[in-house]
Order: structure tokens, then sequence, then C-alpha cells
DNA sequence: CTAGAATCGGAATTAGTGTTCCGCTTGAAC
DNA sequence: GTTCAAGCGGAACACTAATTCCGATTCTAG
């Protein structure tokens, strides 16, 4: 049976508010203030979602699909190296201002939650690929990186990081995730990191 | 004016209560709690600290002396390198534990905090040692490490981190942080990584 | 246009917090 | 032992936030 239009336009509304608040305060946002900003009673919100945590539910679960999507493309890129970094680097990116997605991204250990997509196996892949290329030490497994990246977002939004001190964060971390000999690499000084050669204007 | 008896031994409690309760909650614990643990009325904790924060900060300028002067201990150990790299997960087994510990650390920026000692400038002296005897990168600034430092601190707790797990992403992190030749060591094989060596029986 | 059910808004309820207040208790000075 | 101010306990208050409820409103089938 389908929705009043009226309901349908409400529910698009309380979503988007939604995400807009817990992007900003995370889990600590406030029913009332999603309500407002979505034009709405709290009344209202309720009738869509039966408690604060099923929307909290829908938003996360919606971010992870697009988050495991992004690295399921990446996964196909001609350098795997390159895909492995861009794609930690995009996501303490947008840590710094999407709250809930770490809150989200941490909270429940990264996976568990009902009916999130299987963003794990997603970024495995990409850990794989980097791996079998030689960019990323083969001795890393996906606990210590989900360990790291969680950190770092962790530390990203609650600090606030500016551009430089991630990117400059970000290099040391990767330099660690780096085999001792980086073999593969065309340049042999030692001095050059990767990371810091990265191109920002490359996002999206 | 002294303190009548019951009154020390009351703040001591309500200290030592205080201390675990927000070891476990952080700065979300309930005073409630605080005075049940402790074997008094809240009334009893309002007449020593005026407000929650102030009990706060008290617990957490203590626990920052004491990790200043661990710190300054360390400032004059034999090996810089060793001493760094120790005083690093030292301070990330504690905040597995020490929630509040975490909450402080990273919540005001590490430093402000009226009354803290300058853990700052003590971590600077290690760390100033550690690049000097090159056992880590020179161009770590502080604002890196600190960043650093409350990631991984943030992570531990926040996911409860085992200790094998704890070993191996600071493994990863402790070789970004090392200068990319390791020209001083004496141990020329890049797999022995000194923080998985470490012996966790040294402690207290 | 009208009926009537779905939906809405936001006041009321419920629950948990920090803090204050005040009658009762107790340490310690004499 | 007496005295009494310092100190105590915890009920009461003020506030905030999630959730419920219900009279008023709005959609839509006819």
């Amino acid at each position: 049976m389908r929705m009043r239009a009226d309901a349908q336009r409400n529910r698009a509304r309380v979503l988007e508010a939604a995400e807009t608040v817990l992007a900003r305060d995370g889990l600590s946002a406030s029913m009332r203030e999603i309500a407002e900003l979505a034009g709405v009673g709290v009344g209202t919100i309720y009738r869509q979602f039966p408690t604060k945590e099923v929307l909290y539910q829908a938003i996360v679960v919606d971010r992870m699909r697009r988050l495991a999507e992004r690295a399921d493309e990446l996964a196909t890129a001609a350098d795997p190296g390159d895909a492995f970094f861009e794609y930690f680097t995009t996501i303490v990116e947008d840590s710094t201002v999407k709250k809930v997605l770490v809150d989200a991204l941490v909270a429940a250990g990264i996976d568990a939650k009902a009916g999130a997509p299987d963003i794990k196996g997603s970024i495995e892949g990409l850990l794989v690929r980097a791996q079998e290329a030689g960019a990323v030490r083969g001795d890393v497994g996906m606990e210590e990186l989900l360990a790291l990246l969680s950190a770092t977002c962790l530390a990203a939004q609650h600090n606030n990081w500016n551009a430089d001190l991630r990117t400059r964060t970000l290099s040391v971390v990767f330099d660690g995730l780096r085999p001792a000999a980086t073999p593969t690499t065309t340049t042999t000084d030692p001095s050059v990191h990767k990371a810091s050669a990265r191109n920002p204007q490359t996002a999206g």
C-alpha cells in the first residue's frame, strides 16, 4: 500500500535533516532539533522511525553502503596502492565533518549492525590488492587496518584536524603500512613519502 | 585550619570512587554512582568539589601529573628511542582502561586545562631526544605526535583493543615514526620491531 | 464537495542528570 | 559529658531529552 503523499515528503525531509544534524553532532543530537530543521513535529518523526536508534541506523547504513560502493569502485583502479591510500584518506577526510560516520564506524566495531552492507569485505579487497602489488606490508591484517582507520577517524573528528595536520599524520601512518624497503616504487630516495605527494584535487 | 577527620576520610573515598567510575565511564559517569560507590551522599561530594567538572579536573590533573613525571623519568633513560616508544605504548595501554584519561587528553587538545602540569613539554623532551638519537624521523612534529597519540588512545579505548591488537597496531605506527633507513640501530633485520619486543612484566 | 481515515504538531509524560537545601548526626574542644 | 558548628545524607528541584498521546489538520476516494 502506498504512503500518503505528504507522509512521503516528510519522510524525505526528516532523513535529510537527520543527516545534517547527525553529521554535526553525532549520536548526541536531539530529536527536537532534527524535527525543527525538517520543519515537522517530533511526532512525525516517530511515525516513520520508531526510535532514535532506528533513524540513526537508516542513515548509517546508507553511508556505509556508499562507502562500500566507493571501495568496490576503487578495487578496479589501475594502481592498487594508490587506491588503497586514497580510500583511507577519503574516509578520514569525511570523518572530520561526518560525526555519525565515526560514531557508527567505531561504536559497533564496524561490522555487525543489521542490514549494513559488507563494507569490511570491500575494504579487505582493497587491502589484499594493495598487498599483492607490494604497496602495503603483507603482515598487516584487517584487524590492524580497521584499528588504524578507527583511530585516525576518531582523532580527526574529535580534535578537528585541519588539512595540513591530517596530511602529516596520515603520512606517518601510511609509511608504517608500507613495506620496509618499498621495493616496487621507482623512487629510491627514502625522504620522498608518497602520502605527502598525493594531490587532493582529485577528490570526488 | 584542619579538616575534620571524617571529612578528610570522605574526600579520599570520593576521589578513589571517582577515579574508578570515571575510568570506566568517562565524563558521562553520574555523580550519584560515584557517591554510591564511595558510600557517601551526593551532598558530601559537593561539599568538597563545587561542580562535577572540578572533581574531574582534580582527577585528570593528578593523572596528567603522573604522566608528566613518567615522561621526565624516561627522559634520562639510556636509550632515548626505547624510552620514547615505551612511553607511547604505556599511555595507549592505560587508555584501554582509563576512559577519563582519554577524554581529557583529547577533549581539551591535551594542553590548556588550568593547573595541569606541562605534559606537552615533557613529551616533547622525549621526542627530541629520540630524534637526536636517530630513533624517530626528524620531520615529525609535536602536532603529529599528539595527533597519533590521541588517535591510538581513542581507538584503543573505544574499541577495547586487546594486548595483541594493540601491539600489532602500534607496531605499524611506530614503523611510520622511525626514519626510513633506521641507521643507528644495531639490528639490520627489518622484521624485528622494537615495539613487539617490549616485555609487559615491568609495569608499575 | 464530503466523509473519514491517515497523518500531523507539539503539549504532556517519563526518565535521567547535576545541583541545592535542610533537618539530623558526629567529631572534637572544653 | 556537654556543646555546637562542621559535616552528612538524600529528598527535592531544575533541566534536558526521548517517547507517547490525542485533538486538529490534510489527503484522497467517491
